[in-house]
Formats: C-alpha cells, sequence, structure tokens
DNA sequence: AAACTGTATTAGTAAACGCTAATATAGGTG
DNA sequence: CACCTATATTAGCGTTTACTAATACAGTTT
C-alpha cells in the first residue's frame, strides 16, 4: 500500500529515482562489487597490491590453474582494475585503479573489527 | 617457472599464504562483495542507506517484484547487512551495518571521480 | 626453423544465481 | 471466524558463472 506512514518512502523515492546519476552509480558500483564478490579475484587483487606479479605467481598466490587466473585476470583487466606489462615472454600484472585498493582495504579493515 | 626475476614474488608469496587471517578475510569480504554486486540488492542497501523502509517500498525504490525483494532481503539480513523490526502488519529494513555503509559510499564516489 | 616457455582463448559442463508464479504465514479488520 | 493486507517461502526455470581440458598464440632459445 501506498499509504504506509511508517517510513518516509516519499523523500527516498524522490531523491533516487529521480536521480538521472542514481541507476548509473548503482550500475556502475555493482559491477565492481560483482568483480571483487570472487573468492579468487579478490585474492588476485590482493596479491597485486603486494606489487606486481606475473600470471605464473598470480597462479601460486591465489590458487588455480593457468587458465582460470588468466580469465580473472582478463575480467579485471576489461573493468580496467588491472593492468599489465609485457616483458619478453611474460606478462606483469598490477593494481590499475587505486581506487578499488581502498574500497577493498575498506572491506578488509572493517572486517577486522568485527 | 619459479625463476622469474621480474616480480617480486617471493615477498608476497610469504606474506599472503603464510597469514592465517588472509583466507578469512579473502571469503568475508567477497561474500560482501558477492551480496553488493547484484544490481537490485545494491539499490535496496542504497534505499535503506536514506532511511528505514518497508517491504513495500523498498520494491518500488529498488524495484521488482515482492517475492524477489524478499528474497534479497534476506540474503541480506543473514550477512547482517540489514535488519528489521515488525510494525503490526509490516516489516521495517534499515542498515545494520555501518561498515558496509562506509565501503557503499567509498566505492560511489570514486565512481564519480571517473 | 624447431622446440620450449609463458600466457590467452575457446568449447563444454556443472553449479550457482535471480527471477516468476504459486503458496504459506502472520497480523489487522469487519 | 472470515477476509484482507503485508511479507516470507518454495519450486521450477532460464541465465550466468567459474571451472577444466584442449588448443592457440607469442616470445625465447637452441
Amino acid at each position: 500500500m501506498d499509504t504506509c506512514f511508517s517510513c518516509n518512502h516519499e523523500k527516498i523515492k524522490e531523491k533516487l529515482l529521480n536521480s538521472d546519476s542514481f541507476s548509473k552509480k548503482v550500475v556502475n558500483a555493482s559491477e565492481i562489487f560483482a568483480l571483487l564478490g570472487d573468492v579468487t579475484r579478490m585474492k588476485i587483487m590482493l596479491s597485486l597490491m603486494e606489487g606486481e606479479l606475473c600470471v605464473y605467481h598470480i597462479c601460486e598466490v591465489a590458487g588455480g590453474k593457468q587458465s582460470a587466473i588468466s580469465q580473472h585476470l582478463r575480467k579485471l583487466k576489461d573493468a580496467n582494475l588491472v593492468k599489465f606489462r609485457k616483458l619478453g615472454n611474460q606478462v606483469l600484472y598490477s593494481i590499475a585503479d587505486e581506487h578499488v585498493v581502498k574500497i577493498i582495504m575498506q572491506a578488509i579493515e572493517h572486517l577486522d573489527c568485527k
């Protein structure tokens, strides 16, 4: 019912639904969260937050077959969370977005407090 | 190969793999990120960040059938991201974890900068 | 050039996920 | 008590997701 006086929904609806940027923000944010919502990708990000790593060692730290890791890296790269440089045979990955580092740090810190 | 001198993997492996709390942190953090990685749940959280809402109005703001919203709310509740109080017929939901608010705010803010 | 190493891509598969529709539960009201 | 409203739960379904195995590609070495 719209005759609910228990919550101030009118104000909230107005603020959120009439906001141009609302949907975009939601979609963008949840895309990043979805990427970080996978344990393996989270391990990859935390590994790279310690420094640049080649694929082989990302596999070791994150645990997983090379193929799977490569697919995760591609998703992270497509979302610009990660960048790479080629060095001869190998590909060195590193963090591309310091924003995401902050988000991850915030999550880790807060989970510590619990 | 383990003979890769291009990345300082030894230090990183030691730090991450020998850390007791590493796996737990990763799992906990990615569980929360996975919850926020769904657009509908993200909308629910952002709605509740504006104030307490009953299910009916959460449906309006987040968009979606009541059944679907209810299922999302249960997941958020199970993860202690959200709490509720019953008021007669209806159930009023609100944010249970201010940590998550900070994480979400950080994401939203940083996406703004781009 | 041939063989090898490191990484990326592809196809296939099983599991997880989010949705819908139907039903159940609980409180409110006549 | 019967009915209505608000929310929760369940079963079924289609889609998405992450994995494995196989293969392709690129650079290196002999």
